[in-house]
DNA sequence: CGACTAGTTGAGGCCAGTCAATGTTGGTGG
DNA sequence: CCACCAACATTGACTGGCCTCAACTAGTCG
């Protein structure tokens, strides 16, 4: 295990398999118009490098993290996908997101020093590990980097409370077209196309995220397709009329 | 309206109905040992009591904040109860939290300065109003009151996620039987029975919250009822076998 | 006392789950 | 390079848990 380019204060985390010094910084990273680093001056984003202890990659179906390990750092994911899931002690899992560059992973961990959760990479991804004591500490300094680190938890709440309105109360077809358009959405925010995109996921763990089960999720897919929504080939995705999938959504059945 | 105890820098709330001034403090509060202010010197204490803009009376069914509002500050329930639900643009609504005093309001407002939710007390309540920008700098020098900001804030995150695990993968008997242990935990935490409590809720708000109709609550209350493990009359509940409830969760069907 | 809200209970229907068979894809090693 | 295998995906038939609609009861408040 390389050593960070800073004395490690904070033990590298256990989980990691491929571990590798990334020569990559904050100012050059293309996620730093949506990661932590948005709109920081360059010597405060220079300061954020500093401490970022580790550029990991992190191979498909690897673990970043285990419920229970000890919370230490947040990572930040600078390329590829995670889906984060939730293990109940009697073998249900539900997958509670579907993460990709740019995003904060760990937030669950600082309640009480241990991950809730545990997230895998869906592709061969990197991720910057930041210790959080660090992270807190800099932040002392940086109004703008503590009003990212409040803005990026915020909107993990919020977004968990979308969750929760599309599974208590929405349609297995209206899961599917919001997740869908949720998606878009994201892939055009990283300048990808919004229209076409190719799935991380497999249809049993778009279903774990939706609350349904993979059959539903695949009729679901023909069924789009059947009425020119959607062209569906296995995980590539094509939207053929947006508009059409956005009313799906607004209807009161 | 009367003014705070410090020259107001952050406008009162609009909707606050019944305003009311009262002789409290943190130190003297109820709460405080589930509170932002958990382990604080007295000092710093004093510091958290000042920025306290005003400790207000919520009537019943009144609105504390409605989903737009402008985010300035976070409430902590000083008592009584409230739910917080999210409106979706097509009137489906979902109640995503049902919250006691100790707890705090408004997290989901920081990430774009704008409430998601709203939260309607279910009884008349008391709530203390934190300006945020005030309280993010006492933070700046209280590293204990930052670090119960961030688990307030982490704890939200993993409350939300498990609420997705039991609307994602837990039949109507299993979801129920939840919500009531969970409220058994938290009235016991503030040194109520945890065995026999009454229901600030409505059938069909529990339902909301649990993401099932009020008929289907209605019939699993005489359900568990008839099985011998509750007994019901109305919104009071006495839980005469907390271990089968358990196991009934515990069980993969 | 009447109007209203909250809660219970029943009958029947439907959406999504379950079980099962089959087709497709992609990674691996000969 | 291709054959093989396992993982992934599709589709059909059937089931069942929860929803819908509806009638009725019990409290509550003016």
């Amino acid at each position: 295990m390389l050593a960070g380019r800073l004395p490690p204060a904070v033990p590298a985390t256990p989980n990691v398999v491929s571990i590798h010094e990334l020569k990559a910084h904050c100012n050059s990273c293309s996620m730093r118009e949506l990661c932590l680093s948005v709109g920081l001056e360059p010597e405060a984003m220079r300061q954020l490098d500093e401490i970022i202890t580790s550029r990991t990659r992190i191979k498909k179906r690897d673990r970043l993290y285990r419920p229970g390990d000890r919370f230490t750092v947040l990572y930040a994911i600078r390329l590829g996908s995670f889906k984060t899931q939730l293990l109940a002690e009697d073998g249900r899992e539900q997958i509670t997101g579907y993460h990709m560059a740019g995003e904060i992973l760990g937030l669950d961990g600082i309640s009480d020093g241990h991950y809730a959760c545990q997230a895998v990479a869906l592709e061969d991804s990197e991720v910057c590990a930041l210790p959080f004591n660090q992270l807190d500490e800099l932040a002392h300094d940086l109004p703008r980097l503590r009003r990212n680190l409040y803005r990026a938890i915020s909107k993990d709440i919020c977004r968990d409370q979308d969750m929760m309105l599309l599974l208590g109360s929405r349609s297995a077809e209206e899961r599917l077209a919001l997740f869908l358009l949720n998606l878009a959405d994201r892939y055009h925010a990283r300048g990808y196309s919004s229209s076409e995109f190719v799935l991380r996921m497999t249809r049993e763990e778009i279903a774990s995220y939706l609350g349904l089960k993979l059959e539903t999720v695949s009729r679901l897919f023909s069924h789009l397709q059947e009425i020119g929504l959607l062209q569906v080939q296995g995980r590539a995705i094509k939207l053929l009329d947006p508009t059409a999938l956005k009313q799906l959504i607004g209807h009161v059945r």
